[in-house]
DNA sequence: ATAACTCCGATTGGAATAGTAGGAAAGGAT
DNA sequence: ATCCTTTCCTACTATTCCAATCGGAGTTAT
């Protein structure tokens, strides 16, 4: 997998801020209900988006959060980043450093994961949570589907 | 991390075959210390990729390990999916069968879900382990490095 | 004052991963 | 024959990481 639950319910809370953006501040059981998260576990979530500095926050009865900056200027790449560091698809190879040799095959294999790196890199980078939400529209349109999200 | 550690290993003693193809078999011990993989792990590891019909074995001395077929017919693709199972960047998200209703936003990510899986898949399926020995032969060829590999 | 929120650190439970152990089976050498 | 070497097989353990929870403290609107 590539990514862990945290990150995948990050990605989610963010698109669903994105999708309310300019609407006001969303609590965080809204979200939690809308997209099928835990609700307690969200809160971590958001607080550490919070000190990312990609979500604001306002507390109290009429609190919640807000996108800090427009859909369009925050890509997939940038949560997945912070949430669970650097793409590597190698994963942490403490290895590399700790040995005194490189091991035979090592160059070919790197240059193979790091072409594999790119072309990740390439895809959330080149994703913004506007695009998201327009093709989500996109998607409601063709298919109609309303379902229920007064929570 | 998109591979385990398993697979890490799994990948670099199959290679070590694939450098060694048509010289005869390699024993479990020659290949962990090459690749500096743990000996007992890499028994398990070589056992498993036998049960996969990727490397052929012989008992007692004079025994070993050989690829089952050329390295030009074995892909990178092949192990990381035997011993891993199938690309799935998203990971194992059962909570999608289990809901009842689409999130809000589903749609949209599981394109770039998909389109990430593909990208993948296709260097791991364009990847054959005879390229990778011709990458390394090209780079000792260039670098002239020649470690002492008679352990 | 109270209800409705966010905020923060600590902690737990569980699953997956990485690696180990002991001995059985088989092949070759002497 | 027997002994050594090496693969084979199954089970076990340890550790690490992840997902989620908890309790309570701080803020804000009404």
């Amino acid at each position: 997998m590539l990514i862990n639950k945290k990150v995948h319910y990050a990605l989610r809370a963010v698109f669903e801020l994105a999708f309310n953006y300019g609407k006001g501040p969303l609590k965080n059981a809204a979200i939690a209900g809308r997209q099928d998260i835990p609700c307690r576990f969200l809160e971590v979530i958001l607080n550490q988006l919070k000190q990312g500095g990609f979500v604001t926050s306002k507390r109290g009865s009429k609190g919640g959060y807000e996108l800090a900056r427009p859909p369009g200027r925050m890509t997939v790449g940038d949560i997945v980043e912070f949430i669970q560091g650097p793409v590597d698809p190698e994963g942490d190879t403490p290895d590399r450093t700790e040995r005194t040799f490189p091991l035979r095959g090592e160059h070919a294999f790197l240059e193979m994961w790091r072409t594999i790196g790119g072309a990740i890199s390439a895809v959330y980078d080149g994703t913004t949570f506007q695009e998201l939400v327009d093709k989500e529209h996109e998607h409601q349109a063709r298919y109609s589907y309303v379902p229920d999200y007064s929570i």
